[in-house]
DNA sequence: CCGGTTGAGGAAAGCGCTTACCAGAGCAAT
DNA sequence: ATTGCTCTGGTAAGCGCTTTCCTCAACCGG
């Protein structure tokens, strides 16, 4: 026991700013000022502080550094949980997580640049008071971002009101900034793609959660474009895939049990959903792209792993990640009426694009699969 | 401006548990007393306090409620940055994202079962002071999870004098516990697998980081059965592939415009690597079972999504991370002696279980492909 | 009927910082 | 030499909680 001396120093507590500020021989108020750079002090005493802050390897609480007025530099992240581990039937749930965290780390990067950090809860929406965990974390947090309608409208309004809050895939609202990719001109070049490219005359439209705003706005966009082209759209309860593998291989388990004849094309809300309607083709033996074409929606990476690889609208997923965090830093740490206040109740759009592949019925390029991978990703 | 009560109230400051006092007409003691459910109050104190607080909405404040004592309530996790942003050549190093975020993921769930939340922090490990903003982010937390040898061994011994530090994938010390797979005993089956039912007789093992445990120890188990089997193991400087697709890639392309004749199998550190090695070898026309075998390790989920679907070792990639939380949590809030000290210094290995699909030779379940990947899930 | 015990609420002391505010030194201008 | 700046360091007042200690009332047994 005493023979180490990790055993006996084992919990120390880390040095605080009084131990250092006796061993440099100055006032505390001396070593919170070199430290942060206020009231240039006398070089001297700078000296002495950072050799005593190197000696005793001293680093400042961030909780007592956050209530004496300042920022915590951290914010809240809120994601919508997927519920794998009880509805297990697929673990290709897994690659949801893939869309929020790249989301995340594209928040990440930029926040630290800010020195912020990112405080990460996922909610799950049966359970009844998410929103008091929500707010619990706001209070943890400078500024909250919310993925993907994770609140109820007042309870958004109520938190907006305390705390800077950003949206993504979401509505903004007065006191609220919402960020989301351009879903109508992506949605737009797909479907011209699939109408006029392919002259596909029957379409599809396999919606994400109901009510979300992403799903509801590619839908609305791709109706238009049918309806312009005096194409047929299939819509309705049955087509709708809660942006996951299993809704959407449950979804086309459906159609065809009941003897319903699948469209030309199948427009899918997301990535995610189009991998589980591949799945569910392909038992059946339907050929894609030869008997039904299939599209997706965020081109996540795992896209292009797919067979065939899937033809989907790439977002600048960490673009969307950076911008909600940037816009959230701007709103931060001013009062009513400061600059911040102008952004507020905006509504931001970052651009898509298509990105053609095979599913859709378009051709491999002639360097072959692999190489096409390859130099996709350059 | 004055007609939106949002702008004037703007950013109003939430309330404080002094509000909460004067509205229930009672001591701030009492309001801490009721919400931390301490020396039972009166049901009439109780009541008022609470209908108080929910008249104002109010939450205590993280930083406060930290400082007066207690637990911060947040765990730091640090990850190592991919560098995709300046070596963007293979975007696939996106999915480099998924083995870390999985784990966070296991993490968040069983730390929310406690009231945590965790803070990310991604380093770059070319990025000079790393270790400062690990220590930083240390004093924003009441404990740290270290993604895979992120801190040098000095400044891990000094950091875990201060904190409770688990590390994933790395070594024990005498203040921190590491948590990490089986890799001898998956990588034992795996190596039997191929040695003996599939009986190859030349392998190569594509390695990881340099000095990663993790890579260190999956090398020597496979190095063990080859040894005892009289096979023949590849191994060097030219096979690293540095846990990425891209480095996977490149030693392949480098071995092949060498002139190196291939072994009849490759094992890969993991399936990040193995990716970029599949890719490789489409390019060349060289097929995969039949020329060269190939696997992986983690049997992340794209692992399945792969033509021909990668055989893997699977870590239960969640169990990972719940595993160094739920030991982390024990290390918190005891100081030296007590009980949490017990665990400090021990290392955790996790069960591991060989996955056989398409890519070591194995023929496709009867069912077919896609039923399989389904089926496979559940 | 009184000292002693229990139990509940309030006053106040921190927790480790930041930041007014103040005091004193050095110096220029009067 | 006196006044008045500027410039630097120290003192102390919070920040919003938790918790210890104390007071006071109600209730017990002798």
């Amino acid at each position: 026991m005493g023979i180490d001396p990790a055993d006996t120093d084992g919990a120390r507590q880390p040095p605080t700013i009084y131990d250092v500020a006796r061993t440099a021989g100055v006032s505390i108020a001396s070593v919170s000022r070199v430290l942060n750079g206020q009231r240039n002090p006398r070089a001297e005493t700078r000296e002495r502080v950072l050799r005593a802050v190197a000696e005793l390897g001293f680093m400042p609480d961030g909780a007592a550094r956050a209530l004496g007025g300042r920022l915590k530099e951290v914010i809240g992240v809120v994601v919508r949980r997927p519920r794998w581990f009880d509805d297990s039937q697929f673990a290709d749930e897994d690659e949801n997580l893939q869309f929020p965290d790249m989301i995340n780390r594209g928040m990440e990067i930029v926040a630290q640049q800010h020195g912020f950090d990112l405080l990460v809860r996922s909610v799950d929406l049966n359970e009844p008071d998410a929103g008091r965990r929500i707010f619990a974390l706001a209070r943890k947090s400078d500024g909250l971002i919310l993925h993907d309608r994770v609140l109820s409208p007042e309870a958004l309004d109520r938190l907006s009101r305390q705390i800077p809050v950003v949206t993504l895939a979401g509505v903004p609202t007065p006191t609220t900034v919402n960020v989301h990719g351009d879903n109508e001109s992506g949605m737009r070049a797909l479907a011209r793609h699939l109408i006029v490219d392919h002259s596909y005359r029957t379409l599809a439209y396999l919606a994400g959660h109901e009510g979300s705003p992403d799903s509801l706005s590619r839908g609305e966009a791709l109706a238009a474009q049918v309806a312009a082209a005096g194409a047929t759209l299939l819509t309705g309860e049955q087509w709708r895939g809660r942006y996951q593998a299993a809704g959407g291989a449950r979804a086309i388990e459906r159609l065809i049990a009941a003897g319903t004849e699948l469209p030309r094309a199948i427009v899918c809300a997301n990535d995610q959903s189009a991998i589980g309607v591949l799945h569910a083709l392909s038992l059946h033996g339907i050929a894609v792209p030869g008997d039904v074409a299939v599209t997706g929606f965020d081109d996540i990476p795992v896209a292009r792993h797919l067979r065939p690889r899937l033809t989907s609208v790439r977002q600048s997923i960490q673009d969307l990640g950076a911008t909600a965090f940037e816009t959230l830093y701007a709103m931060i740490g001013r009062g009513a009426g400061g600059p911040g206040d102008a952004a507020r109740g905006r509504d931001i759009a970052l651009p898509t694009r298509l990105v053609r592949r095979q599913s859709c019925g378009c051709d491999p390029p002639p360097a072959g699969p692999a190489s096409r991978t390859v130099a996709e990703a350059g």
